[in-house]
DNA sequence: ATGAAAGCGCTAACAA
DNA sequence: TTGTTAGCGCTTTCAT
């Protein structure tokens, strides 16, 4: 086993406060300073973090909670938060609880008793249940990508519904009306808002409605497919469509290769957030872009102000004058970049 | 707060050891039983696996290192991963290194510090010495997709020599003869490997080798993209090329779009690893594929074994009769996805 | 600036 | 079976 405070004291004649001050960072004299780094030294001490833990009652520890680590979008965001919260001396638990509601539960009770200081989650179920416990306890929360009624915590989003639209009318300022779209499932938030932003679009340029041109996906490569292939036998005159999450994007473009359409002299195609993805179709594709990193950073960095910063956590307490609970909600811009999957039509 | 032991045991009446021995499975008065998980259930206990591990000198905490969590491979190494250390009831600290090999023992040092159980890593830089301290505490490290020198522990690895070897007699029973290989850093295990495999194919096919088709790129899309522009340029005549890993297949597949190269009548293609872009691709991709299921299975059962097993830990210990230390290394076999992106001459 | 001592919440002897 | 007690390695008053 390896060597103690304790055993630091002993060797260097000094006592465990002394350690502790000199690893804290406190003032301790040059003599003792140069005694405690040779006896650090010489028996391989490191710091105890789990008994440090134990006693100040924070063990440095983020957890995380995602509906999938393999996604792209997802793993893109945890690799920075990741790295963000390390580098402020955080470690962070990864809970990957495959999209499904009960080990999302599960999870978050597994987080709790570790003890995590904090909890980053895209959350997957409805229910704001399996948090209550952590609310509680007074440790904060930051959601991600999805928002959750009841759940008192800050919630950094992105412009799904702005997004969404503006792919739309791209499309149909370039001559496009028969616009199909590959919605995601009905109980996730970014599908709904996604799906608002079709609609909106469409409506806005005053193109009736067809609600055969909205096909219901599942976020899966498998639904996109399987979603492409239902909007092109109930839509052969659609000329363009738009997908709505990456999965998916994957799935209709494989579905289209089987189909043997061309792109984009048959069926125009914007899809979404994996740039590596675009830019090796052929052709490159259009796609909205998420900020990832941005994304991250806001999580993070909201999280650490309120575990270091003086507001302890936004209890029952009131923000200023008004009865609002003091929670941050940041909704972020998304991008769009530009291929060669769109066609124009001369009017 | 959360209520401590101390509160049920105060609750209940009873002693601090029944409540502990009730909550690690050991026998306890029906009578009591029942007040205990009452008392659990009004005070909302939680057991605090923090106090519990600095008693037991084991956090129940594996620490995972790879070089990126942004990687299809690793991610669907690591999801599977999680899961099987979470169902075991372990936590897992991920870190990830970005590809830097001093960012990779700020890590292992990090975790260490962490006092995780237990170390799952996918090595990045080829120095032990960072993995020194960690070995010394007695703790079990198991290595994923590269070997490393001078850390004693076990080894799940796929069999990448083999792999290319397979990948490129394919292109040569087509009757191709003038292949290029896309290779991967010389200073990377797999990398290496798998140029050999690509190596002895050829010698073993009777076909001369040229220094000039094989291409180095650093396993980055974007090395990917600048190696096969060199690759084509150096050999217009090349008929079929070889590509090592996931990114550079994806940066190849840009270039190759880029230059206007139709795939598989003008170039043949195999590339790595990642079956939904192979699919995606057009024409679909005739791949390599890792078994990424089952490496992680592998990792951690092995670590798990060595975790809760009799044997305590291969230190200086005798393997049998011979000298050997007790390391396992587990070398898998790899796929084949065949798509439509190799041509076949009639010879 | 330094030391002594208490205690974070738990487990594990040892006794009863 | 149950209770008592002594720590695990650290931080943190409170003295000095």
């Amino acid at each position: 086993m390896g060597a103690t405070m304790k055993d630091i004291a002993k060797r260097t004649g000094l006592g465990l406060a002394t350690i502790s001050s000199y690893l804290n960072g406190g003032n301790v004299r040059e003599k003792n300073r140069i005694k405690i780094e040779e006896a650090i030294e010489e028996l391989h001490f490191e710091v105890n973090e789990v008994a440090r833990g134990l006693k100040t009652n924070r063990t440095k520890t983020i957890g995380i909670v995602i509906p999938e680590l393999n996604n792209i979008f997802f793993a893109e965001i945890i690799t920075e938060a990741e790295d963000i919260l390390r580098s402020h001396g955080y470690a962070t638990m990864i809970c990957d609880c495959r999209s499904d509601a009960e080990r999302e539960k599960e999870a978050v009770d597994f987080l709790y008793h570790r003890r995590v200081d904090g909890l980053i989650v895209m959350p997957t179920g409805s229910s704001a249940s399996g948090f209550q416990k952590f609310v509680r306890s007074g440790k904060p929360i930051v959601m991600i990508d999805r928002k959750m009624k009841g759940v008192p915590c800050d919630c950094i989003l992105v412009d799904n519904e702005g997004a969404a639209m503006d792919a739309v009318e791209r499309l149909i300022q370039k001559g496009h009306r028969k616009i199909g779209m590959i919605a995601g499932p009905e109980d996730v938030y970014t599908a709904r808002e996604r799906q608002e932003g079709y609609q909106k679009a469409i409506q806005r340029n005053g193109i009736i409605f067809d609600e055969s041109l909205v096909v219901r996906g599942n976020y899966t490569i498998a639904g996109g497919a399987a979603a492409m292939r239902r909007l092109r036998e109930a839509n052969p005159d659609m000329t363009a469509v738009f997908i709505s999450n990456y999965e998916m994007t994957v799935g209709a473009m494989m579905e289209i290769n089987d189909l043997g359409i061309r792109v984009p002299d048959e069926l125009s195609v914007i899809g979404f957030d994996n740039i590596d993805f675009a830019k090796a179709s052929v052709p490159r594709l259009s796609i909205v872009t998420q900020p990832t990193a941005q994304i991250a950073r806001a999580a993070a960095d909201t999280l650490i102000e309120k575990l270091t910063g003086k507001a302890p956590v936004p209890n029952d307490s009131q923000d200023d004058a008004d009865g609002e609970p003091t929670t941050l909600t940041v909704t972020l811009k998304t991008g769009f970049v530009e291929g060669r999957s769109v066609r124009r039509f001369d009017v």
